[in-house]
DNA sequence: GAGATGACGGGCT
DNA sequence: AAGCCCGCCATCT
């Protein structure tokens, strides 16, 4: 079991309409400050997949990939589909919509 | 093995 | 609020 794959199933289990940070992530994953890591595991990400790499934003309630090509774009708009909801600066209410796996 | 990189986060100015 | 800086971790060159 590689970090990859660890951080991809936990993607996973994130239920449509909610989201969750990378830092989180990283936290569930034993590794508090992996955020990093954890971006870069879904750079890798390749269509196809069958994780849900859309409902993983930052801490900030925003998406990352802001200038970084048309998947911010995209993000957002699954995002919207799925009944979350952005403000004016484009960003989410993580009070809201961040979830949190089952104890 | 050393240095650089990146879908990050938190703290300080 | 907006920048800038530093620390973190897994990978890549």
């Amino acid at each position: 079991m590689t970090f990859y794959e660890r951080v991809y199933e936990f993607v996973r289990e994130v239920p449509p309409g909610h989201v969750v940070t990378y830092g989180q992530v990283a936290l569930h994953l034993g590794a508090p400050a992996a955020a990093r890591a954890v971006g870069y595991a879904l750079s890798s990400l390749r269509p196809g997949n069958d994780v849900p790499w859309w409902r993983v934003i930052n801490a900030q309630g925003g998406i990352s990939l802001k200038n970084r090509g048309p998947q911010a774009d995209l993000q957002r708009e699954l995002l919207e589909n799925e009944g979350v909801s952005f403000n004016g600066e484009g960003r989410t209410d993580l009070s809201v919509f961040r979830w949190w796996p089952r104890e």
